[in-house]
DNA sequence: TAAAGGAATCGAATCGATTCGATCGATTCG
DNA sequence: CGAATCGATCGAATCGATTCGATTCCTTTA
């Protein structure tokens, strides 16, 4: 038996194909990429070739390291997958950055953030770096990051050195909801937060709580709504779902200490569920509890919640747009959002 | 001026950290992968001088010519991010999947099938992939693949020669279903299928659907349906969403020819969808119509579905399973999935 | 004390392509 | 007709690491 059997079993590169049409793979290369000038028979010929030694193209492994570039843009969210695309405005703004750096033919690869694999983030051939809705380990991703020399852009993350961020006016938004309950005469209000630190678990508020926080957002949410009312009551949700704000608004609700009319929540699913919680109490909305959300997610849920909407598309689309000028070496300034107010039927004055 | 100024300013390498540790490449090498022996001080010397050149660490793009691995296993899935991941069951199966292959230190890359940029799921360095949802162009898709020797698992794909297949008793659970609703004594039963065809147009059903069907999901579900009910009247709905659910209820429920007493939804979007149009009709669920599900997605919406409860989140992890089984070298089987009846508040016998 | 074994390190080949500069004809211009 | 030009092709260097098989230099053991 001599070798020709029917090819090895490897699989061919690029000098075989250029081999067997009879060029250097110099030529072969240029056949493949048209950057350059080839004889249209020349180009025919390494083509056939390939396609008698079923080579499938180029090894993307080898044009990356050649090339320094990967095609590949990480995104890095703190939850898990489940978690992180539960919530409506990460898909949203998944989306808007899928968009713009589909447009330039880079996928997205999927990182998360989690404790000890940090090991995607260390090592995945990424060309750029997208944060959303981190947190936790933020400082010391970002510096992992830094030192690779990756491109980084944030979403709603404290400003840092080398790290182009993308934001949303969360207190000033805040602020806003707080002031639409405030100008309905509302006095006794209580928050539901999004999760503050690292550890998940939900718990009351208590006046130190900045203490620990590591959210950016739920920070400044919070601080919008003290802007307006001072210290409030509040609850930590465990997550942005309706499941954990139900339980919020269950115990914010069923406590006779606080009895809040009206309640401020971080997302629009801690809302709906801080609905179902007054609709299981035997409270009505708006009459007897006034909700208000933030996102503008548009739940179908029976009610047209009142809630700050944000643009959530149009911040991803921004983050891709961030990575698409530094990868072309253009130098991409900040982007701020701002949200919107939108009125519906789940606030109303207080019943005097 | 000479070149020591403060470092040039190209990013390190290996070589360079060696060389300033005053030890080889290889030795470099081994000092940070740890595969070999290496004496404690030449290490400590080789992170110092990484440390002192800000070197971040092995290129990955190199590592991965090399070692002719990325750590990179694609997804692809059909449709545009909004769309794909608007359905809950399509999340559960990224969650289950990033579990396993997370494992192994994997990530996940966004690769969506659309039409032109083909660009990616041809030329991105991925160390296999697994394809969600796809039905347009799936030949195509595994055929360019397949030519890159890539290791491929298919979920609720038609059978193709080298790709593991992941897959759900479709057709015998809708006719479980469908069953459940002639048991209840319903004879005048429609159905609301999800996308048959690339177009994504909502269209009534013709008798002679099949033809040009590209979705194995839909289309097996149909075809279940008619195990039961022989044909019966449908509506290919544009999406699976409450939205298009809602118009394909409309449309179903008020056409005073077909005025249908159950009907079977292909997914639990769709279903509360129905449900929507139906109350915006006056009708009643389950008195007037009986609405079955399909997916148990446990979607908040103020009653209970009854549906066919699918195990979303072992789907994704066969998947991924499979995945690591190839990337090991192993050989995976194919793996089956059943789903099993829910019997909620939504299906009732027909009004006399 | 010589032989054997082992730890630490190094050299060189390799992974698969891209790309710059050089070469070689053939065509065109002066 | 010689020179300048242009198109096509090739060689060789390069991207940044990993890894196999030496090569040293010590430490044990017979």
């Amino acid at each position: 038996m001599t070798t020709e059997a029917s090819g090895g079993r490897d699989k061919p590169n690029l000098a075989a194909v250029a081999a067997l049409a009879g060029v250097s793979a110099s030529t072969a290369s240029l056949a493949f990429s048209g950057a350059g000038p080839v004889a249209e028979a020349t180009r025919a010929r390494v083509l056939a070739a390939a396609e008698q030694l079923n080579y499938g193209g180029p090894d993307p492994r080898a044009q990356s390291l050649r090339r320094g570039r990967s095609g590949i843009v990480g995104v890095v969210m703190e939850e898990r997958v489940r978690d992180a695309f539960r919530d409506p405005m990460n898909i949203a703004m998944l989306d808007g950055l899928a968009d713009e750096t589909g447009a330039i033919g880079a996928g997205l690869l999927l990182l998360t953030e989690t404790g000890d694999e940090r090991l995607g983030i260390a090592s995945a051939p990424m060309d750029a770096v997208v944060l959303i809705g981190c947190s936790t380990g933020l400082e010391e991703s970002v510096a992992l990051l830094r030192q690779r020399g990756m491109p980084i852009v944030a979403v709603e993350a404290p400003s840092m050195e080398g790290v182009v961020p993308i934001t949303l006016d969360n207190r000033v938004s805040s602020a806003t909801a707080a002031r639409h309950l405030k100008e309905l005469g509302h006095t006794l209000v209580a928050t539901v937060a999004l999760p503050l630190e690292q550890s998940h678990q939900p718990w009351r508020l208590s006046t130190d709580w900045r203490l620990g926080a590591t959210s950016e957002v739920a920070t400044q949410r919070l601080l919008g709504v003290e802007d307006v009312f001072g210290t409030t009551p509040g609850y930590v949700a465990s997550t942005s779902s309706i499941d954990a704000g139900l339980r919020a608004g269950l115990d914010l609700l069923s406590d006779a200490e606080i009895r809040p009319t009206g309640i401020i929540a971080q997302s629009d699913l801690l809302a709906i569920g801080v609905i179902r919680a007054a609709e299981q109490l035997g409270l009505g909305v708006p009459e007897d509890v006034s909700v208000i959300g933030f996102d503008g997610a548009r739940i179908d849920s029976g009610y047209d919640l009142t809630t700050m909407v944000q643009p959530a598309v149009d911040k991803g689309r921004a983050a891709g747009r961030a990575v698409v000028d530094m990868l072309a070496g253009r130098k991409p300034g900040a982007v701020s959002f701002t949200t919107v107010f939108h009125l519906g039927n789940t606030t109303a004055p207080p019943r005097s």
